[in-house]
DNA sequence: GCGTATGTGAGAATGGTTATCACATGAGGG
DNA sequence: CCCTCATGTGATAACCATTCTCACATACGC
């Protein structure tokens, strides 16, 4: 069921509406700076601070995750899937699939052979996508 | 035995021998500001573009690796292990571990589900080690 | 409608990291 | 040994993503 809403039980505004839509509308990884320039494309003004603070609402709310850094920059992607479960980020297009949590074993064994309890963990999977991909008759590289 | 040099094929100063064996000493995972900290208690000086550039040189000749962060700072560690790793650090006392990858069935199904040609990874597991584990007759927490 | 908790935004601040640039020096060649 | 100069040093400024400040606006439960 997924009718969560972008900002949980805070409230709306015609700011929080257009960014939550552009982050809808975008449909792939995205930076703060690409959420700004995209709003700005369509007319839409919000403050850097409100954006930020947005982003942050709706982290908070699950609405919205963290997939990892482009550069020196944070980035986003559209994801409400409840699950526990990491991201497969394309470094061309910058779709983003989920895929599941492949730590289970890496757990036990960290806990079996070094009596380390692991508590948290960071993955994410960088790569190509399949439309990203090079054709074999094309022998080119994107971006 | 690893005899590879801290800084590869740079030159060595008496800044750098004291970062490098400081690095070495610390047994642990450390920030810059930690490394720093721990010269000065020594009496070394060091610049903070000193520190920096020392760090990014060792990073460079794989005598150190990055090993994720703690809050806004880098973290960083000894190891110098050749072959495709990740690691276990301890949010308690900073140890860290090595650990073979886990991602090698990820790979391969995001390539056999999703067409995702996965390039690289970012994998850091966070916990508690045996020694830092609270012990059983304390109280303990089973996860 | 009212009151107030919450959101907004311009600008300043923060803080980790990097760039500048004048000066010092390690180390290889002579 | 000594020169030389590529490379390291360090005080300082700059960078830049992100957060804070604070006066003002407004969503929304009552
Ligand atoms: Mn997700
Ligand atoms: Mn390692
Ligand atoms: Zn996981
Ligand atoms: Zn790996």
């Amino acid at each position: 069921m997924a009718d969560r809403l972008p900002y949980g039980s805070g409230r709306t505004s015609p700011q929080r509406r257009a960014i939550a839509s552009m982050a809808e509308e975008l449909g792939r990884a995205f930076t703060i700076d690409d959420l700004e320039r995209a709003l700005r494309r369509k007319g839409k003004r919000a403050g850097v601070a409100t954006v930020y603070r947005a982003v942050a609402a709706m982290e908070e709310s699950g609405w919205l995750e963290r997939v990892g850094v482009r550069g020196s920059k944070a980035l986003y992607a559209r994801c409400d899937s409840p699950a526990h479960h990491h991201h497969l980020v394309c470094t061309s297009c910058g779709i983003v699939l989920a895929t599941d949590c492949p730590l289970e074993f890496a757990t036990h064994s960290a806990k079996a052979e070094h009596g380390f309890t692991v508590t948290e963990h960071d993955v994410t999977l960088y790569g190509v996508c399949r439309d990203c991909r090079p054709g074999p008759e094309l022998g080119e590289d994107g971006d």
